[in-house]
DNA sequence: CCTCATTTTGTACGGCCGTACAGGACGGCC
DNA sequence: GGCCGTCCTGTACGGCCGTACAAAATGAGG
């Protein structure tokens, strides 16, 4: 291409083993926006590529299979996710407050863990990521408890969907103001 | 394959210009299944074959474009929507009832019209499925107003997707149930 | 019976995907 | 200065997609 340069340009005190990559970093951020906009499975190499200017080998060689970059994005989501999952609360009204906390907290990436994914497997095992399917299911299991009448059943999938759903649509207003209405209108959802 | 049977074997009084056929409509309920648990582009035309026990160029022929497939499925929900759109309604209320009752009448394929799809445009000018794009924005213009305040963004938003999220989980359940219910959450969350 | 339209198959093509591999540019370090 | 690790490029491969086309199977109607 144009200015082709090696080495680590940006920090002069960038040791080898540094992982702070810039590049790295650039790749991240793209790709999770291209990710939250498309989905998963409609974002190629060649688009992330072409959003931080460099070829999709160049993509390629930072993670090496492509299941990287989303284990890599939704990683930390994942725990907390898997925190979540392992908490007791007293009420629904704490879980869905919990739950939309987490939601606010991690809206970037949120659509990549509930929906779409899907194929992204095969994560080093050990590492989180594994437990990563269908943990919309899981969710909805939680909230609604076993053996839900169809009206709970309706209630608390329209609450997740709601929660994750605007929380994914209004990344650009303040955490804050989302978290509290949000919270509300979930649980003004499951009470109705 | 084994039983490859061509002509039309299923109703003797079947002429040749009937549209009636009967792969034809299994190949389309199929497809609908598969777009609704997959989404659109997931679905390849392999996989519809296979569901229907016929090869990829035989659903090929039926559906020249692939687009035709998507189209055909989604055609009268789509005009029903355009109504939906084209209607003055008194107030939010009045509105969430009859997109509630909407989003009921055709779960089966709300998802592609919400979201999905992204792709198939260039139907032939003139039959609906030109204005097909961006449908999900439209519905939130018209419940949120313009220049909505940050609030009211986010009731918008979850209360529209509370709505095409719980009919498409719980295709299940008797449609009265789930409209009914569906209709108080979503005027709840809009009005909490 | 023979012909014809319809339906299905098999094969083949171009395009894009993710990946593998070899080579080149650059800076750090001895 | 020479080596080495890191970063990026170019090229190439196999796989799956949607599509095009020729040919075979089948039933309807003269």
């Amino acid at each position: 291409m144009i200015g082709a340069t090696g080495g680590t340009p940006e920090n002069e005190t960038m040791t080898t083993l540094d992982q702070g990559n810039a590049t790295r970093s650039r790749i991240l951020a793209a790709a999770r926006d291209l990710f939250a906009e498309r989905g998963y499975a409609a974002v190629s190499l060649t688009d992330i590529a072409a959003a931080v200017g460099l070829t999709k080998t160049a993509v390629a060689y930072h993670f090496h299979p492509k299941d990287r970059l989303a284990a890599e994005i939704i990683a930390p989501a994942a725990d907390d996710l898997l925190t979540l999952l392992g908490t007791e609360f007293s009420g629904h009204r704490e879980f869905l407050r919990a739950f939309t906390a987490f939601a606010v907290r991690h809206r970037a990436v949120i659509r990549l863990l509930t929906e779409d994914i899907g194929g992204a497997d095969n994560a080093p095992p050990g590492s989180p990521g594994e437990a990563i399917r269908e943990f919309g299911r899981e969710l909805f299991t939680r909230l609604a408890g076993p053996d839900p009448s169809p009206g709970t059943r309706v209630r608390a999938w329209a609450a997740l969907a709601a929660v994750q759903s605007a929380v994914a649509k209004t990344t650009d207003l303040p955490p804050e103001v989302v978290e509290e209405t949000l919270t509300a209108a979930a649980i003004a959802v499951f009470e109705s």
